[in-house]
DNA sequence: TAGTAACT
DNA sequence: CGGC
């Protein structure tokens, strides 16, 4: 994707693609918002650094996390989890900024999710070769809530699941500016991101960022 | 088990 | 694969 100088500006306003039931992907959504929301992520994680997290095996993950919002994601040795504090700091996460919020509300809304408010946001900067093997996002207080998923700067090939680990995963290209939103019936489909190919974006310094956006609590 | 090794 |  070094060559793709036009690969985020889509020509017209793109059609939602549906994964199935229940999950979607809306190209280009957060085009108009990307550099605020960049912004915002600098502000953020200069108070609540990047890191990487250990699993509960005690393997390094390849993507560096932080989180805004009431509740940020966390693991270590003793499991995953939803806390108020980052553990690095001891302070509270960073207060989730009016943009994501909206951002987040609009794209459930367009997936068909309306009044979603999220408390957590992950944010996840990938690095060429980071990856995110297939999991379920079941740590939240109950699935009744959709996921919103923002992918910023350079490329990388979502992995859309099934029901079960075995089942075959699909490959999707997202894009800077595509968002991805799953929900009711596809709630609790395994998913994953495949290691990032070397690439370029003149806004993230050959970086990926990718916010997802949870009701973790109620 | 949000990762890895150790296979085929 | 074994501890949440």
């Amino acid at each position: 994707m070094t060559l793709g100088l036009f690969d985020d500006l889509p020509a017209t306003p793109q059609a939602p693609e549906w994964l199935e039931p229940g999950a979607v992907v809306l190209r280009g959504f957060a085009l108009p918002q990307a550099i605020e929301l960049l912004q915002a992520v600098d502000a953020i994680t200069a108070q609540a650094p990047f890191r990487h997290l250990i699993t509960p095996g005690g393997q390094r993950m390849s993507v560096a996390m932080s989180n805004t919002g009431a509740l940020g994601w966390i693991s270590d040795r003793s499991g995953y989890r939803y806390g108020p504090t980052d553990p690095t700091t001891g302070l509270p996460w960073p207060p989730m900024p009016a943009l994501f919020r909206q951002l987040a509300r609009e794209a459930a809304e367009a997936a068909g999710y309306p009044g979603f408010v999220p408390d957590a946001c992950l944010i996840n900067r990938y690095a060429p070769g980071t990856r995110l093997s297939l999991h379920q996002d079941r740590d939240e207080g109950n699935y009744d809530h959709p996921i919103v998923s923002v992918s910023l700067g350079i490329p990388a090939i979502f992995l859309w699941g099934g029901a079960e680990r075995a089942d075959k995963a699909r490959r999707v290209g997202l894009w800077h500016g595509d968002v991805v939103v799953w929900g009711g019936p596809a709630r609790l489909r395994f998913h994953g991101v495949a290691p990032l190919a070397d690439a370029s974006h003149a806004m993230t310094s050959g970086l990926r960022i990718n916010l997802t956006f949870r009701k973790a609590s109620g």
